[in-house]
DNA sequence: TTGTATAGATCTACACTGTAGAGGTGCCCG
DNA sequence: CGGGCACCTCTACAGTGTAGATCTATACAA
């Protein structure tokens, strides 16, 4: 009965109609059929289509809020609050994208914001500096997740060979030097690891404790 | 006449479109009523509106590619092509978008991934990692100006102060020990050069010289 | 019990989207 | 003159978000 509850059912139901049919798939009437409810009937608890899609970028970022209350050390919980995104992605790969394309300013969006400026600032990040390196970081393991769900990555390379014979050799010579390597398909798994890991790396080099 | 000169036409008007009234004005009426023609008209041309966004992303690929043929140190060479993104995305901030969400596959595409291949091979990065490092950069650069058109950035420190307002202070410790920075607005292009320079020092770090 | 206020859902309608399919229209070559 | 051909237009349809009016059921007052 009380609004909020109502509001939370309808969110579930759009991040799961996403998880199955895309987001392009998430439509007034599909939800609200899904609610068993006419489409009109939910725009008093959501205000509009936009406002949907925030409320499914809130859904999200609370999902992952648990990742944050690890603790150890400050590379172990930026390196845990990483992988709590990648597997929200992989959980929810067409909605996450919105992530990148919508601000959150929600509670728990603030709450997972401080969290990773208090482990970059016992890394010894200047303060001045904290809040630029935050956004250096969730910009990547944003966009790596979308990436990886939009078929930026994938569809490159699911044939590489095939791309690099269009052309003459010496127009593309360091494909050429690296065909070898080009043709292994990518573990994205150890690819992103690999990736935070040389973030947390240059963290260091720059800001050596 | 060339049926390939049409198309040119076409996605010429197609990104005037998006950097006047943003991505979803570019709807197939308008973009013919631009060029004095029927929606219709379009689609021997372009395929369909998917064809259309992939010719954007190829469009914007080629206009970027002249940033390619700078020579210098490697490391001026990435900073070039960082740059010219960044100044893509600054021209076609409502287009921009698109690269995070479709592969590109053309020629142009290729030509420019192998350039930053080349840099990376010079800089000393092993075979075996420079085309994760590669998407590694990437991601970024495309994810940062993304976010930055977006308003994810923005919208998030419009007004900082009322955002922490709503806290108690103990719940977010570090946005209360950060206050006087985070009231400062960003130079958003110093924020993206320092950012790249950081991911270059991460490669001198990672592997020296 | 009845009357009424109120909050919610529904119904209808509109302007807009991408695009299939059928029908022109004008030009070039025989 | 008559095809053939490449291009464009017209009409139509299913689907989108949502404004506005209407209905309905529940809660409370007399």
């Amino acid at each position: 009965m009380p609004d909020d509850d109502r509001k939370r059912r309808i969110l579930d139901a759009a991040l799961e109609l996403a998880d199955e049919r895309g987001l392009t798939g998430v439509t007034m009437r599909a939800l609200a059929q899904k609610l068993g409810v006419t489409a009109m009937a939910l725009y008093p608890h959501i205000g509009d289509k936009d406002g949907l899609l925030d409320g499914l970028v809130d859904r999200m970022l609370a999902e992952m809020l648990p990742a944050v209350t690890v603790d150890g050390t400050p590379e172990e919980r930026l390196m845990a609050v990483g992988q709590a995104a990648r597997e929200l992605a992989r959980r929810h790969p067409s909605a996450y994208a919105l992530l990148l394309a919508r601000p959150a300013v929600t509670p728990d969006a603030v709450r997972l914001v401080d969290a990773i400026y208090g482990a970059l600032l016992e890394l010894g990040v200047p303060e001045s500096e904290v809040p630029r390196v935050e956004r250096l970081i969730t910009t990547f393991a944003l966009g790596y997740a979308s990436s990886e769900a939009n078929g930026r990555f994938s569809a490159g390379t699911i044939n590489p060979r095939g791309r690099r014979a269009q052309f003459p050799a010496e127009e593309v010579p360091a494909h050429r030097r690296l065909s070898e390597v080009l043709d292994r398909i990518p573990d994205w798994d150890a690819e992103y690891e690999a990736d935070l890991q040389d973030l947390l790396l240059m963290l260091r080099a720059r800001w050596p404790a």
